[in-house]
RNA sequence: GCCCCCAUCGUCUAGUGGCCUAGGACACCGCCCUUUCAAGGCGGCGGCACGGGUUCGAAUCCCGUUGGGGGCACCA
């Protein structure tokens, strides 16, 4: 075992010990029952909507239980670390409405990111050292690599420990010569798990499981500087310093937690209760997989935003999907109600993105006609500015659009998925951005004879009269359509094709092509109504 | 290679030994409505992974097989 001078040799003279920061970060006063909990993203710059979803959790948690939730940035391996990361997720947590209920301004447990509470880990890295319950290891890459390979040889069991563990019982002298040359090293926790132990622990959302016992010597600081520690011991230390009870975090730790209730027990704390989630997945072919950051765009909160889904119906989804019993309720209600460990399943559920449109369209249609422009306008503020500055100018014609076959009618059109089917759905109306068309041979017009079509812009034209109370708008396109040789209906023309050009129906879409652009739209009447006249004759002349 | 987790329609699921002829939602298909689309109404297709047990009785309990997922990093 090394000396005490020698251990404390390495650290920071003034650090101070573990009483301090268990002094500094007393347990908490909340009420019984009440939860902490956090979620611990890597500020790699990327968001994973499976972090949402375990974000999700954790804070509806913290709510329901009128505890505290916290957003800790784990930033211990600074290559991976992107500069604004945290920016970014302070942004998805607004927009999902799962910011943290303590942060640096508002909480004492900080600071809540890593690389500042490295005096913190030094401290009880330093103990454990005292304490001969961790050790210096020299090893280099190529002798960790040496080891791998015999230990296929021999047919042992991969990792660092026993007999393998080639600094574990490495003598004063050999590490003071290491170190007297300057040699870089890990600081490796000195597991006293046994090949062959077997441990049991309860997790809150898969019950009872047993496991082998962890015996590898796991690195808890790294070699490089500045000092930072792994994973493993960041987590231990952080979320007993932070008080966090319980953890909820993704199914990849699973395997972690007898390591993890090693790591508590060495320093002498309390064990903390864990809450595994099973990960978000993907359909590939007849199998499936975890949604991937490289693969799938749907995997990034980044696609859901600039998609323009809004946040309600992703949070309705997500948990529908972390608990069945919410996907039945009425979204409000779901949305109020809590997520329950005991309804989360253990299988990894696929995510579906027609049930999210689905969903979507859905909570879009419960949306009055300003909600619905206030919303899209702030979308394409950043996402489709040209659109955005139209709408926002036009106002009541928004409105008015908007409000055909939505207002006042039973079933509500359904024909907005997320904010960015506006355009192709609702652009049309607006004249700056509607491209009239111009020629008569245009295939839109379904491959009638162009003079009829000219015919029937001009007839419309000419006699066009607007919507009214008392008017038969619709009328004025029968009257014209059969003075031009159309079918009255289908029926007629399907008993004598050769006697017609069309039916009412080819005819009423050259109409509809004329004032949208496009063979689907809501009732043209309607349409008509929320151009006004100027308008229309406008698009309808524009082809003669 | 070793360890862990998981397994009901295409998807999310209800189901906790007899209420199961396995229920619902989304998707899909058909019909109705209809001047197009969307919506809506009605109907349909479709599942307990497989093999052994236990039991009067199994989707449900046990064992095995198969399949899928995760872990065994100075990444988290």
């Amino acid at each position: 075992m090394l000396s005490q001078s020698v251990i404390d040799s390495l650290f920071p003279p003034d650090l101070p010990d573990p009483a301090h920061w268990e002094h500094r970060y007393p347990p908490r006063d909340l009420p019984e029952g009440a939860a902490v909990t956090r979620f611990a993203p890597s500020p790699t710059g990327y968001l994973h909507i499976g972090g949402v979803y375990t974000a999700m959790i954790n804070a509806d948690l913290a709510k329901h239980s009128g505890g505290r939730y916290l957003v800790r940035i784990e930033d211990t391996d600074q290559a991976r670390t992107v500069e604004d990361a945290a920016a970014r997720f302070a942004e998805a947590f607004a927009y999902f409405d799962i910011s943290p209920t303590e942060d640096e301004l508002t909480g004492s447990y900080g600071p809540y990111t890593q690389s500042a509470r490295r005096d913190i880990y030094l401290s009880y890295v330093r103990e454990l050292l005292r304490q001969d319950k961790a050790y210096l290891c020299f090893a280099t890459k190529e002798d960790l690599a040496d080891i791998t390979a015999r230990q296929k040889v021999a047919g042992a069991l991969p990792g660092y420990y026993g007999q393998w563990a080639i600094w574990r019982e490495a003598s004063p002298s050999q590490v003071a010569e290491k170190l007297d040359a300057g040699q870089r090293y890990v600081v490796r926790f000195r597991s006293p798990g046994a090949t062959g132990v077997r441990v049991t622990f309860t997790d809150l959302i898969r019950g009872e499981l047993t496991a082998d016992d962890n015996r590898n010597d796991v690195v808890i600081l790294k070699s490089t500087e500045p000092r930072l520690p792994t994973y493993h011991l960041a987590h231990v230390v952080d979320d007993h310093l932070m008080r966090v009870n319980p953890v909820i975090r993704a199914e990849e730790w699973l395997s972690s937690v007898p390591l993890h209730h090693q790591l508590f027990d060495a320093f002498g704390f309390e064990r903390i209760p864990y809450a595994h989630v099973a990960p978000l997945m993907k359909q590939v072919g007849g199998s499936r997989r975890k949604l991937s950051k490289r693969h799938d765009p749907e995997a990034s909160v980044s696609y859901y935003m600039e998609q323009g889904y809004p946040a309600e119906a992703i949070q309705y989804y997500l948990r529908g999907l972390a608990n069945g019993r919410l996907a039945e309720m009425p979204l409000p209600e779901a949305l109020a109600a809590p997520v329950r460990f005991s309804d989360c399943g253990t299988a990894g559920p696929l995510i579906d993105m027609v049930k999210l449109d689905d969903i979507s369209a859905d909570y879009i249609a419960t949306l009055t006609g300003e909600q619905i422009v206030d919303r899209y306008v702030t979308w394409a503020d950043s996402f489709d500015a040209e659109l955005a500055t139209v709408v926002s100018g036009e106002q009541p014609l928004a409105l008015r659009a908007l409000s055909i076959e939505r207002v006042g009618v039973e079933n509500p059109r359904k024909d907005l998925r997320k904010w960015s089917d506006f355009r192709p759905v609702y652009g049309y109306f607006f004249a700056a951005v509607f491209v009239p068309l111009t020629d008569a041979s245009d295939p839109r017009f379904g491959g009638l004879a162009p003079d009829l079509v000219k015919a029937l812009a001009s007839g419309f034209a000419d006699e066009y009269v607007e919507p009214g109370p008392d008017v038969d708008w619709f009328g004025q396109i029968r009257d014209l359509a059969a003075r031009l040789g159309f079918a009255p209906n289908q029926k007629a023309y399907k008993q004598d094709p050769s006697a017609y050009p069309g039916s009412i129906r080819e005819a009423s879409q050259v109409v509809r092509v004329l004032l949208t652009g496009t063979p689907r739209s809501p009732d043209l009447a309607q349409v008509a109504g929320a151009l006004g006249r100027d308008e229309v004759e406008r698009r309808v002349r524009a082809v003669l």
